[in-house]
DNA sequence: CTGGATCCACAACGATACTG
DNA sequence: CAGTATCGTTGTGGATCCAG
């Protein structure tokens, strides 16, 4: 569970302190790009501009801000080729080629559900 | 695949509108209250109250109108006992639970490479 | 090519007050 | 209790410019 941060009882601490970090990297990757990007990644590898390619509408500051994100987490790699002009790659750790699995299971209920969703949404907007 | 919402090619207008789609759905569902919403519903039925008391942090109006926005893809359903005062009822819907598998998938690597991504930080942030 | 920084418009959000 | 509406603030995100 990592919707509870604080059990309000005193000698937790430390489980009080896992939940909300929990809770934090949670908010970090719970996020629509966050979870594109790493989609995007799948097991390959890919540079910035490509990624940029990729991703419909990511903004070159979301990219950089979230892959940035990503990176301080460990879950993807930036290797930096010394050239000119520079070329950077990115790709999957373990974690997070971990947290992939879910996104993959995520995006595959997203076509799964496609059609009730639709007609959900009509009516309720009706 | 949801990264990417139109092809460029003109005679697959069905794929690129279903894609968009997708991406629509996945922007709607890829988002922290959203997902703390269904992982605390789980496969129990939850007053608005309740949610807010499970739920450390949400606003009376973040949730009011993730409900909303669950509700319209058909994800929870909503049930209003018609006495005063009024009793409002949410429950995830059969779709909602196939959403949930994945949030549960999700929540499980957060707890499983917490130490792993809290030593990353700690490395980055040096 | 990559990425940091700055500026700014606009959306998100929290607080509050009000209704059934 | 549940929900809507309004308002003021904060923060997000896009555009642009500059640097390595």
């Amino acid at each position: 569970m990592v919707t509870k941060q604080f059990t309000g009882s005193p000698q937790d601490a430390d489980l009080t302190r896992a939940d909300s970090l929990a809770r934090e990297i949670f908010s970090d990757v719970a996020n629509k790009w966050a979870l594109l990007i790493i989609e995007a990644l799948g097991d390959g590898t890919l540079r910035f501009s490509e990624l940029r390619g990729e991703i419909e509408g990511i903004s070159h500051k979301m990219l950089t801000q979230n892959l940035r994100m990503l990176e301080r987490n460990g879950l993807v790699e930036r290797t930096v080729h010394p050239t000119v002009p520079p070329r950077v790659e990115y790709t999957l750790t373990e974690p997070g080629r971990g947290l992939r699995a879910t996104v993959d299971a995520m995006c595959d209920w997203t076509h799964r559900y496609l059609g009730d969703i639709e007609d959900s949404r009509r009516r309720f907007d009706a």
